[in-house]
DNA sequence: TAAGATAGGGAACGATCGTTCTCAACGTCA
DNA sequence: TGACGTTGAGAACGATCGTTCCCTATCTTA
């Protein structure tokens, strides 16, 4: 009803819409989910949604940036509470397995949209590349400390296991990623 | 024209159904893909394809059941050809890694496929775990000459090297990930 | 208070989806 | 040869897609 919308209430509404999209659209896929839901779950006018993201690309983009950071962000302040170097990339396979457990878990939200839209939007595409990137960045910050060879098999043990726990469910490719990684790690001598 | 299709003229228009089908559905995403295209692409009548199969879903499931039996069975018969144990395990991942390197690669299709379609049709669902568990068991019989206690970490690593191909494109984790077996392997006195 | 601008609510758009139906044309068998 | 049955070609169906537009109601500003 009223005639001038704040920059503070665009933003409000901007993440409220995020998180109907990012549940549905990670629950049920990005094209099984029309905008006329995304507008009678969030309540907001598709005006509206359509001035904050003028197409559903976009949103799919900036659903999985705001995503990205939370979720590499809440690996990150995980890892940094166990101090030994060791330890602390172990530490990952059971931030992994808490993932797992979450309910409703159905695995790697960007690979299920890369699968889905990968190949026909660029934007999309670039976007699950970036996290992917930014992950294994992660991974080798967290391991160089012990030995950088052990970026990559590090690496493939948690992307395998996020596959596996995506498709399977449950927690046990986290515990199956976890002995991989410390049978590695018992290769190099303290 | 006529007014009798044999049964051998059905085996072979759902064969050619379904190359078109793995071939389109594989490139672009299921969702993407419509009946009408696949009609236009194999050159098949529509009341045909729906004789052979009666829903969308039920084509989806023989295409995976198919690409499953092929897929797996051209693994088998790589590995078939070496005779070392270890070297057998380390085979798997060259012949990923030949895999990777095909002109269009875009992962797995099972994974894709389950991204897009696992939560809304069981029936997809139960296919693609079928895939993933007869996959697994694969390895298991691969890795078990050499130590059962490395299929989980081999079959992780060989998992996660199919879906940071699939999204980074190129055969660099094929190799990392034999780099990883390798290692691994080399834990197990001879 | 009057004029103008912008909001919400939701109908409407053209396109496309999976699926079904119509109907003329043909092969098969009495 | 003629009635029947099945086929191919594609129109048609209702539903739904992402996106745009219309119109009334409200707030803001002069």
């Amino acid at each position: 009803m009223p005639a001038a919308i704040t920059e503070e209430q665009t933003l409000l509404d901007r993440d409220a819409l995020l998180d109907v999209a990012e549940d549905l659209f990670y629950r049920r896929g990005v094209q099984a989910v029309g905008m006329d839901e995304l507008r009678t779950v969030s309540g907001l006018p598709l005006k509206r949604i359509y001035r904050i993201f003028p197409t559903k690309e976009t949103l799919v983009v900036a659903m999985l940036e705001r995503r990205d950071r939370r979720w590499r962000g809440s690996l990150a302040a995980y890892l940094d509470q166990v101090p030994d170097p060791r330890e602390r990339i172990l530490a990952m396979f059971d931030w992994l397995g808490d993932w797992f457990a979450e309910p409703g878990f159905r695995g790697c939200a960007w690979a299920n949209v890369h699968g889905e839209l990968g190949s026909s939007s660029p934007a999309v595409a670039a976007e699950v590349r970036s996290h992917k990137q930014a992950f294994h960045d992660q991974v080798a910050e967290l391991v160089a400390p012990v030995d950088a060879r052990f970026t990559e098999p590090v690496h493939l043990l948690a992307e395998g296991a996020i596959v596996v726990a995506g498709i399977h469910g449950g927690t046990a490719a986290a515990h199956h990623a976890r002995l991989g990684a410390e049978a590695l790690l018992r290769t190099t001598s303290q």
